[in-house]
DNA sequence: ACCTGAACACCGTTCAAGT
DNA sequence: ACCTGAACACCGTTCAAGT
């Protein structure tokens, strides 16, 4: 394929990568400027050329994570796709979250969530609101539900104290409840504004 | 007062009361071991006969934070009230989430919220999510507000990208239109379960 | 344009030993 | 029951210097 011959110099998207890579094996705890130094066979020094800090690292690999550009017309299928992503990525929602409440990070859902939520009729106010409503739900939910998927691999989890209690196999049931309700606000905002 | 003589050896709440103290001073950055230790003029090495590990440290700060006992009796006023109690201490919304994430802290206010979710007419399923759905809106609007407080302070915010825009004066009138957005969710779900 | 080598000022955790 | 002292294996960041 076209991977970088071995002995190459690196670009900010090699360190990326390199990065990606770490978090796959390591998760979040384990994505220290030296593993990802090692990783392509530099002194920690070098990512500095790269990148002025940690977080500015980290921020690159959260717009990687969440992905640029078009996302489905309708508030549910937004937020699904942008779950699905956190999902694809060890400790996603927490990076994410992260980079998000730092400022650093352009959150392309969001843009969609606000269309969308005019399209159903809201002002822009109210759509701003419902957007970072939705936002707010979709990462909580989901850095939740990866922090005790780390926990229970790790065997730290204390099984009698839960957030969302019942079985382990319909988490993502429980998120479509949670979402669907929300919507349900939505929909009941629109039809008293909206006429 | 009541306050222990200085020279006295200290147990798990004068370890707690220290850490207060730092992360009052210092935020969740500052919260190392080491600070804490040398807040009561003692070893890092003692408080570990105190807590196995900082997490569990950190979630008995936790504890503290959410309080115990008695919420109010409607959803609104719980939801305000656990938001109030976070944003009473510096980085509270994250410390409380993260303890939440590991299974280490009981939420009072979600107990609060799932039976005052049953009093709007949800059956056990539905309240269960209205109020999960509530904490993660209340946690995660909370940890991004105190982030931005904080990144403002350090003025390493980019103030170009902002998850919620306008001026800086109405974020607990976004925060209220937020959380109406999800009772309505809430009511629309129990007029159509509840008949 | 990209990297090395070495240093600085930190971390959390463990453990034998003391009182 | 509570603490010391010392060590281990790490951190993020800076900076002069090299090619």
């Amino acid at each position: 394929m076209s991977a970088a011959p071995a002995s190459a110099r690196n670009d900010k998207t090699d360190v990326v990568a390199a990065a990606m890579r770490v978090l796959a094996d390591s998760g979040l705890p384990g994505l220290s400027m030296r593993r990802i130094a090692d990783e392509i066979d530099v002194q920690v020094s070098a990512l500095y050329w790269h990148f002025p800090n940690k977080q500015a690292l980290l921020a690159a690999v959260s717009a990687q994570i969440v992905g640029a550009g078009s996302a489905p017309p309708e508030v549910d299928a937004i937020a699904q796709a942008l779950r699905d992503r956190l999902l694809a990525h060890r400790d996603g929602a927490e990076i994410v979250s992260s980079s998000l409440a730092l400022g650093l990070l352009e959150l392309p859902a969001r843009a969609a969530l606000v269309s969308a939520a005019r399209d159903m009729g809201l002002d822009a106010a109210a759509a701003d609101v419902a957007a970072d409503t939705i936002v707010h739900y979709v990462i909580g939910y989901t850095f939740h539900e990866q922090q005790r998927l780390h926990a229970a691999v790790v065997g730290a989890a204390d099984a009698s104290v839960d957030l969302v209690p019942e079985g382990l196999d319909d988490r993502a049931g429980d998120f479509d409840a949670g979402l669907a309700m929300i919507i349900a606000g939505v929909r009941a905002t629109a039809s008293v504004s909206g006429r």
